[in-house]
Order: C-alpha cells, then structure tokens, then sequence
DNA sequence: TTGTAGGCGTTATCAC
DNA sequence: GTGATAACGCCTACAA
C-alpha cells in the first residue's frame, strides 16, 4: 500500500531537516531562499498534505467550527449557513454540519461529537436542548454562539435572535390598518420561545385595536405533522378574514389550501408570512411576509464566533435582529 | 487555564493505566467489569471527551467524510445532503461541508482541504472540476463519489447521475403530446454535460414529432446572472407556447415574470420546471416537472462511499437516475 | 539559516 | 486482566 507522504518523506528528498520543511509550510522563520523553492517543488511533486490532525494536536486549534441546525433542507437556515460558510471562509475556517432534527438526545450527542473534534466554536440552534446541558457546554470555554435561544447568563454567551413579539405586533397591527378584525394565526409548538412572543405581539395588536380577542383563532403546529390544510380549513370556518402564518413555507402552504377551497388570495382572504426566505418571492401571489437578514444573520454569527475564538472582547452579548414588513400581493385591505 | 482532561487525567484518578481507560472507551479486550464501572464513573464524573485528532493519527480514521457541492442554499442540493447525512449518522460518521460555489478554484482547495483532513471519503458535485484534477483525486485511493459527473475511467470511480437526455426528451414529449409546437427551453450553462445532454432530449423529442428545430427558442442561463425575466420575455415574443425551464427554481421565476406581463400560466402558456423539489409543490399553480428523488439520491451516495470506505466491492459503478414526468398545473393542452 | 529533542493524546503491540 | 513502550505526523523551543 502506497503510505501517505509525511512531512519526513519531503525532509528526505530535499535533503533538509523536517523543521525546515515546517517552516516553508507556515512561513515562519528564515528559509533560504532556494531551499525554499527546492522544498516547494518538492512538496508538489510528492503531492504532499499535510495532516490536521498532528497539526492541531500542538497547536490546539482545528480551524473547524461545528454548526448544530434543525435540518438543513429549512430554507431559513441554509441561507444563514450560507452567510456564515462564506464569512468564515475567508479565514481558512471549515464548517462541521450537524443536523439535529431539533432532537434533543442528538443535539447533545452532537454537542459531544463537536468536542470530541476539539471544534475551536460552535454555533448553536437549539430551542429544546435543556438548560443544564446548555449551561455545561457554556461553562467548558468552548466559543459558543446562539441562535434564536435565549439564556440567563446573558453576560456569559453571545446570542442573535429575532425579535418574534414586534414581529407577530407589527404584521398583526398591519392586516388591522387593512380593516381586518378576524385575525387567525398559525404558530409554531408552544415550547418555542418565539412561538409564545410571536402571539404576545399579535394578542397586544388586538388589544391596541381593541379588537376582542377570540381564542379560536390560535392554532398551534408542530413542525414534524404540519397539518397546514387542516388548519387552514379551521380558520376560514371561523371565519378568518386574514391569516398570520408561522413561516413563509406555511404561507405558502396556506395559500395552495385557500386556492383548493375556492378562495382566492388576497381578494378572499389575506395571508402574511415569515422571514422572507426566498421563495417567498416566488410564490403566486408574491408573499407579504415579515423580512429577516438571513445572510446577514449568518454573517455576523460568523464574526462574533470568530472573534471570540481569536480571544478578543466582544462588546455584544446579543443582537436583536427586528423583522420588516415586506408588503407583497397575499395581502390587501378589506372591503 | 483549565486544560482539557485527557486519558491521563482519568487513568491517575482511576488508579490505573490509561490503557485500561482506552479498553473501556473502545470495547476492546476484556476489562474487570468493577474497574469498568468504575472507569466510566470517572469518565463521566471529570466530563472526559477523547480527541479524535489523537485517535485519529493512530487509528488512521476520522470517521469523517467531506461534502462538496457548489451551493447549500440551493433546494436540489439540501434535499440530497439531508438524505446523506441521515444515512450516514447511523454509522457515526460526520459531514465536514464545503460549498465550492462551482469554481473551480475552490474546489480544487476544498479537495485539498479535505485531504488534510484526512477524510474516509469524499463526495464531489462538480461539474467543471478539471479532469486533470478529477484524475489526481481519484487515483489517490480516497473513496470517492461522484454526483452528476461522468468521467471516462468508470470502473474505478463510482458516480450517480440524472439521465438528463431522457428527462429533456420526456418533458418535451409531454408538451409535444399537448399539442405545442412552439416550445422553448431555457437551459443551464453550456459547459455543463446536463445541459447538452437535456437539449439533445429535447431536440430528438422534436424530431421525432417532425417539428423543425427553431434554435431562437433555446436560450442558455448562467448561475449568477440568470436574467430570468429577460429570458422569458424572449421567448414570448417568439410566441413560444410552453416553456421548458432549466429546474423548479427557474419555472417559478418564469410563472412569476409570465404573470408580470399578463399572461396566465397555463392558460397562455405552459411551464415546466425540472428536479421536483419540494417547493414544486407549493407554487401556484403547481408545478409539472421531471421529478428525482433526490433524498433516495443521497442515501444511496452515502451508502456506496461507506461501502468503498470499509473496503467493500461495489459492483455498481454507475447510478443513473431517470426523472419521471410529475404532471402538475402549469401546463396544459394547447387549443 | 538550519537541525535536534520533546511532546501533543491516543491506540497497537507485546509482555506480565 | 492489566501495564509499559512505541508509534502516529506535526510544531515549539532551543541549540548550533
């Protein structure tokens, strides 16, 4: 079997110490320069790589973070994966993928797995995951960033999340500028932090409108059975003239139940999505939905985690991203 | 600085060597079953987590393989990821993942990156990957698949790839079937084999129904600027009837920009999009498209890469996947 | 400018 | 059933 190249093979062939070939690798320390250029050619006719593993074992970084999403098919995350894989990019910093399925006995064992590869971060999406592991994985000094979790020791972790009460205020107080008075909303599992400020905003809309809140028109889904059809049926029986979805894809999946209903959206019927991931624009008809920086988001998970592996202070423990209403054609004023 | 506990660190407080330690972490050779117990106490009591780096250059796997595909965000590609990594957590393996952008540069440094790494395998989506490139990965006897790229020595590379000529051919067939003579077809970047290959469908489809190829009806789209709209306009004002697009993507956009110009899909003119993704589903009006399975598509990647990882002989080299027509609403007869 | 010695944390091998 | 020793491939520190 052909071994991999080592470090002292390319030593043996250029004729020089392993250390010089070190040093022609990280460029640090004086090389000759022609040795230099020997080791080099060298280097690529023997295809040499080298290896992560010894390397990080002295230097005790990995140039590798480890990332902890639900599922990676969710729109709404892989377009912050994307603003977080490009930014760490740039500093030669690679991206462990778990997907946790929002199980809670996986993310723990990926927590687990992540440290095990002595990850020099982790980014973590994790609304269920408990607070004594959670706590365990923040006292262990390993870099850690939240996403959409909030925590106590706000001092202790830095954490992103959206602002999900002004949300659910501002897009219910826009369908009550619309003339709408029966509101149904769509939210997420009442475990979900934002699921329950989501509905404080839309209960706080109401009651600034003075609009009598009628409880049947809260429907809570679970992410596994969505039952968005259901749901929607539910809704228009009780006579819901505008609906607040849970995300742009429910939006979506809203508005296919209305056409199949007979209804027809906006004209019948208003719906307001969430997070304006892309295909919200591609929806027929072009969704209003409340917009989040999705690549920006990822971006600056990105630069604090960086920041905080390179040991410097971060002045921000948590950033409070405020979703924007984004009119589009799922929505209109009543008549 | 509280330094990481290591097997040391347990062995002294176990009051025994740390090879015993290492028997208990692995399963391997017998171990007193009361040291054992004890072992693990300790274990869990100090929160001891091996490095996977020191195992790692011992054991000369790291149970880890790396992913490349161009673009995270984009459906096709999360649908499969998710179906390999489902597959291949089973076998606790983890995803190192590179998004490559499809330049060639990139990938020619992620693959060097994963080599670092020293990754049990590697899966490679990338169409414009120079052969000379291609040819150097494979012959470094790292278990390699390929996703949509055929390569001339197929007896030593695995690849799974979408019959795209049949898929071009049969959505074409469809159209023709419906009576549409005037069909254009927006296709992806001419060096891209599934490009070709989908026209040659498409233009043996018309061949076969005697309808003189009108090449100003096939346009080609680049990744980045895709000028959708622009397309779209074209080819209606060369009174095209029915529109092949390049993926689901693309046929939303170009229902999208029918719609801004005031034609109705399918009432004016047809769309078929291409891949089946879920949003396939959730346009309005719902998409006819070529489905894959894509999720299938990536249990059977991780599957093959974990049979060549544990040396096993695969006897298929070659997967080809055939897209069947999903009929859909967005096309229709034409009167 | 270059070389030598030592160690990072684990497992393999062989001895007890 | 358990322990000692030698690797794995690289970098740091110091010496020449």
């Amino acid at each position: 079997m052909d071994r991999k190249i080592t470090i002292n093979d390319v030593a043996e062939k250029a004729g020089v110490s392993r250390q010089t070939i070190s040093r022609v690798l990280n460029n640090k320390g004086d090389v000759n320069e022609t040795t230099r250029k020997r080791v080099l050619r060298i280097i690529e006719e023997l295809d040499f790589q080298p290896s992560m593993q010894a390397r990080s074992m002295v230097t005790r970084k990995t140039n590798t973070i480890a990332l902890l999403i639900p599922d990676i098919t969710n729109p709404f995350f892989s377009e912050i994966v994307r603003g977080i894989d490009r930014t760490v990019r740039a500093t030669n910093i690679n991206v462990l993928l778990f997907s946790t399925d929002e199980e809670v006995s996986r993310e723990v064992s990926c927590i687990q797995l992540a440290q095990n590869y002595n990850v020099d971060g982790i980014i973590l999406c994790s609304p269920r995951l408990d607070e004594i592991n959670l706590r365990k994985l923040i006292s262990s000094k390993l870099p850690v960033v939240l996403l959409n979790r909030e925590i106590a020791e706000m001092n202790k972790v830095y954490s992103i999340i959206v602002d999900a009460q002004t949300g659910g205020y501002t897009a219910a107080k826009y369908l009550l500028d619309l003339g709408h008075r029966s509101i149904g909303i769509l939210v997420g599992p009442a475990y979900a932090d934002s699921s329950v400020k989501r509905l404080i905003g839309y209960k706080k809309a109401l009651s600034d409108y003075a609009v009598p809140l009628d409880e049947s028109l809260i429907l809570h889904i679970d992410h596994q059975h969505d039952k968005i059809h259901e749901n929607t049926q539910l809704l228009v029986k009780r006579n819901a003239t505008a609906i607040l979805a849970y995300n742009d894809m429910t939006a979506a999946k809203i508005i296919q139940s209305c056409t199949e209903m007979g209804l027809e959206v906006p004209k019948d019927i208003s719906v307001i999505g969430f997070d304006g991931i892309p295909i919200s624009r591609l929806v027929n008809p072009r969704l209003t939905t409340m917009d989040l920086p999705l690549y920006e988001m990822g971006e600056m998970i990105a630069n604090t985690l960086m920041k905080m592996i390179n040991g410097e202070e971060t002045h921000t423990k948590l950033t409070v991203v405020l979703p924007l209403l984004k009119v589009g054609q799922s929505t209109r004023a009543i008549t």
